[in-house]
DNA sequence: ATGATAATGATAATGATTATCATTCTTGCC
DNA sequence: GGCAAGAATGATAATCATTATCATTATCAT
């Protein structure tokens, strides 16, 4: 880890990015922050969000997910977690399930793969699209 | 099933679609494909190849993966099944894990989601990258 | 303070994808 | 087979998230 931020320039805006997302449990496409940035007085240009979240996840300071055609980013302070997405309201709640894990890196090693790392999405209406 | 084949017209062109992508074990994105059916003197217009995946994906016919910030298509006449994906060279590879899927389900439950589907992609260096 | 290098912001450019629209095709009915 | 309604097609314009560009500013080590 002090390997990776050596490799980053810490600067002001990215250290704004970084404390906000650290600051909340969601999941920021570069557009949502940006706009959640400046209704916070902290406005940043949307090329400096793009760069700026796609260097902090890259050292590795925030998480990142892809969701369709997007990515969203969130805290990386969390215990590694995967995402149940809601296809009606678009929640996205987190879940752990250490289990999956182990049985991922086992296909993995059965397929000859070296795991760097792994997505699991699981698509459904979340409790309150259900009784809707 | 039968309720899906109903609201799909199948045209010719999507038939070629349908035709070419069951013959192949490959997962396509829409651009590689239309080149390919063009390739082979089929040629289709890549928005009609755009809208016919589209169509053929939302009837079951066909699946598809979401790669980054593209879908692949892929025969769907295949068992379920998840993605090993090499982050060298791109090559995707296959595998059913029936003990993960039982998993999901049970973290769907507990979580009050009524799943529709789940996407699980392992990333990492394929037999091949890693020895290179 | 200086210099080398990287970051910033506004905006043009990019590229996958979708909308548009005139034309063609499909399907069910007679 | 003909007809009508509705959907599909293809070329291309439009869209939109994202990235490149470039002049300017900031960072960091010396």
């Amino acid at each position: 880890m002090i390997i990776i931020l050596a490799m980053l320039k810490l600067t002001s805006h990215r250290e704004t990015i970084l404390k906000f997302i650290n600051a909340s449990n969601a999941h920021w496409d570069a557009e949502e922050l940006a706009r959640a940035l400046s209704d916070s007085g902290k406005t940043i240009g949307i090329a400096t969000v793009y760069r700026g979240l796609a260097a902090l996840d890259e050292a590795g300071l925030i998480a990142s997910v892809q969701l369709g055609d997007r990515k969203r980013y969130e805290c990386a302070d969390k215990k590694h977690h995967d995402h149940l997405v809601c296809t009606e309201c678009g929640a996205i709640e987190e879940f752990v399930q250490a289990k999956i894990e182990q049985l991922q890196e086992q296909v993995a090693k059965e397929n000859g793969f070296e795991i760097t790392g792994h997505q699991l999405l699981i698509f459904g209406l979340c409790r309150g699209c259900r009784n809707a």
